[in-house]
DNA sequence: TCATGTCGATGCACTGAGTGCAGTTAATAC
DNA sequence: GTATTAACTGCACTCAGTGCATCGACATGA
């Protein structure tokens, strides 16, 4: 790591640190971006050398966390059951720790703009989903279809438990892994033993 | 009909007629609202008047569609079993039939700002889709969640058929449907019948 | 230590999306 | 016939995002 990196990543840190301060205190459309570079004390052109869009700094962690994926997926140990394996990678992906992060999905729910980001993520994630299925299942026009309907499916279970975290703060990875396994093994149409006993929590 | 109303609607379908031939020949970026303007023969400024975002332009049914499937959902007939009511309202809701509906999902492969616009449509679909839910299953924090993820992971199937069928004219409506029955019945993991016989389909 | 290359940050000028506002014109209501 | 409504227009503006030339600090090699 040089000094030049760290220098770097520190801009870049600190510039999605207070985009996303901002965006919660004052709300994204009030926010320009030139405030944000005014706040991490750098020019409003450097702001766009580290990010491609206003809504784009509050998921830095955006590629990262697609390429750990990627690599998480590929080394995986259950290669026998594509399904499982993937599920469970997803689900392992899941970060509840980053209290930042809680504070991103809380914004989501009101800010479409950061809502088309989040789409945006998913689609990422969906691609690398798909192509995962298709290298274990065989390529052909019958198993893209159901690769992209079971990876879209997932995310989409993903994104409900996210959002469940955001508004009731929920554990989206115990939920998550209980309903990707309902939905592809039986009927949904029961409620969550997982939740049994916490239905009340709230925060 | 006023007159008044006529010529609104016709200049609204000209913008958007415009807008989509522009998009698919000469590319979504390559085109400014300028153009699509001049090419309708009204001013840019009236270009807002209709569509509230250059990508809004190239799905001007987006509102009409979400209000027929809320009205299809409230007044269907199966009330006892709401997934399948909500499956079949859904898959009853794709329009294959417009020639200009299959360029709108072959450029959205391709462009992401459409893929934006898209997935707000979803956005809008799934509000109404967990609304029914939460209607039939009675409110709470577990169904909510269950409600959201049985929304999000169904668009996702739509989505994905969608995308078969621009990329290779598979029927989305039959695959659809077996896919969803699948998801919610029995495992993922096997090929689909209603694809038995056409998976070699293009166009 | 010095010369050279690299690269993050900057300033400037520009395009284009989208908004607010005031004004015009034609259809509609009374 | 008059008043009103509403679609359309022109203008000035804000702000996101880009291309380009430049500066200066750090890295590399001798």
């Amino acid at each position: 790591m040089n000094q030049r990196d760290a220098q770097r990543l520190e801009t870049r840190r600190t510039l999605a640190e207070h985009a996303l301060r901002l965006f919660r205190d004052q709300g994204f459309d009030e926010t320009t971006v030139e405030e944000i570079a005014a706040a991490a004390g750098v020019s409003p052109r450097t702001f766009f050398l580290h990010f491609s869009t206003k809504s784009a700094a509050a998921f830095p962690d955006h590629d990262i966390r697609v390429e750990e994926f990627r690599t998480r997926l590929g080394s995986g140990v259950d290669r026998s059951n594509p399904l499982s394996h993937l599920c469970q990678t997803l689900v392992i992906g899941l970060d509840t720790t980053s209290p930042m992060r809680r504070t991103r999905y809380q914004l989501l729910s009101t800010v479409p703009a950061l809502q088309d980001e989040d789409s945006r993520t998913d689609r990422d994630y969906e691609a690398v989903a798909v192509a995962y299925l298709i290298e274990s299942w065989g390529d052909g026009v019958e198993v893209r279809l159901r690769a992209h309907a079971v990876a879209n499916a997932m995310m989409g279970v993903i994104r409900a438990s996210l959002i469940a975290w955001g508004d009731a703060g929920i554990d989206p990875q115990r939920v998550c892994l209980e309903m990707l396994q309902r939905m592809f093994g039986s009927p949904f149409d029961q409620p969550l033993q997982s939740l049994q006993s916490n239905t009340a929590t709230s925060g």
